[in-house]
DNA sequence: ATGCATGAGAG
DNA sequence: TCTCATGCATA
């Protein structure tokens, strides 16, 4: 296996020999998918396995902040529109994956980061009903949906209008913790939509909105028996915007940004569609060849190692060169592992709650602690 | 499901 | 350099 692991990058599933939709019976050997020995076979079989097994301990949602005493949603009605979607086309897509033209449309190098400060809302943690009728008996469910939609962009964006200056940035001045909302008043919370639900996929989704969706989302694609994995290749195929099973995954844990998401809805709204329509269709589908990349190898920092750069970070979430030289230095590690390092757990703070970490009563370090809405059954 | 990594864009 | 979006590789 050892060379194995030099090349094939995944994306191997190619089993024409789909089974059938596994609409039949339901509840048979679902977690048993995501313990079976799946990875000495493929690798891609992780996205089979959430379902009713996975305990979700981490209990994703960003709770930061935002503890509006009104009744509004927690995220503030930006006026995102834009949904230029980002091609995952990097160095070695145009060199492997050139052939699978449908891919890659557009790319719109002004993607900007408009994410402005939005972010860090409160997720509520519903993540409840985890249950799962259907099961996605494997991966190798070939796509079963037409191509109809194939080139045809969603929410008409395409139209000319993806891409504002709406911009404001992180303003990383304060303290990083506060993240945006520098105590409350400054919060964005007025869109409310009162009276009727519109988002269909256009007009900014709330982060109800969201929330719902992407749990119909889940639940839907399990019962038409598609792994993560598949939805990100089929979104390539349907618009030309690839994405992985990591990203479907946080869609669907809603650990993308509220901006994020906004973004993708609308597309795995498209896939929803499509997929749900033809589901009965055996259409073949094949999926783009695997993208041979020399990536780094995955550093594995040692739990002590790890410790240590918790602590520091504690003390400074933003290290200085000088500070990220001499913790690579006592750690005995790159100094590109320790800044990487820090930007992630940035990026990890301003996302999701760090499990078991400062949500109620306790200690919350981003002095603002979140309101649980009552009202929701917790995580079940 | 998540950790570490890459890369674009802005400062 | 940071943020932000995204993903390979891995637990």
């Amino acid at each position: 296996m050892a060379t194995a692991a030099s090349n094939h990058y995944s994306v191997l599933t190619t089993p024409s020999s789909a089974p059938p939709p596994p609409h039949s019976e339901s509840g048979s050997m679902q977690q048993a998918a995501a313990y079976r020995d799946a990875h000495t076979l493929l690798q891609n079989d992780y996205g089979s396995l959430p379902g009713g097994g996975h305990p979700l301990s981490h209990a994703h949602q960003w709770i930061t902040a935002l503890s509006h005493g009104d009744s509004g949603p927690p995220w503030p009605s930006s006026p995102l529109r834009e949904q230029d979607v980002k091609p995952i086309l990097h160095d070695s897509d145009r060199d492997e994956l050139q052939n699978s033209t449908s891919l890659q449309q557009q790319r719109h190098p002004h993607l900007a980061h408009q994410q402005a400060h939005h972010d860090a809302r409160a997720w509520r943690n519903t993540t409840a009903t985890t249950h799962i009728t259907g099961m996605a008996t494997s991966e190798g469910q070939s796509l079963v949906y037409s191509q109809s939609g194939f080139g045809l962009m969603p929410g008409g964006e395409q139209g000319g209008m993806h891409h504002h200056p709406l911009r404001d940035e992180d303003h990383h001045s304060h303290s990083p913790h506060l993240s945006e909302h520098g105590g409350g008043p400054g919060a964005h919370h007025h869109q409310q939509h009162g009276g009727h639900q519109d988002q269909s996929d256009e007009d900014t989704p709330t982060s109800d909105e969201l929330e719902q969706f992407a749990k119909q989302f889940k639940q839907r694609r399990i019962k038409l028996g598609f792994t993560q994995a598949d939805v990100g290749l089929a979104l390539g195929t349907l618009y030309g915007n690839v994405f992985s099973q990591t990203t479907i995954c946080r869609f669907e844990a809603l650990q993308l940004s509220f901006k994020n998401m906004c973004k993708l809805k609308p597309l795995l709204n498209k896939w929803l569609e499509e997929a749900d329509s033809t589901s009965g269709s055996p259409t073949s589908l094949d999926k783009i060849a695997a993208q041979g990349r020399k990536r780094k190898k995955r550093t594995s920092i040692e739990v002590g190692v790890k410790g240590a750069l918790e602590s520091h970070f504690l003390k400074c979430p933003k290290p200085g060169a000088a500070e990220i030289n001499s913790l690579a230095d006592s750690l005995q590690l790159e100094k590109e592992v320790v800044r990487v390092w820090f930007c992630n757990r940035r990026q990890k703070e301003k996302r999701m709650t760090p499990a078991g970490g400062q949500i109620p009563g306790g200690e919350d370090m981003y002095g603002d602690t979140p309101p649980h809405h009552g009202g929701q059954t917790p995580v079940q």
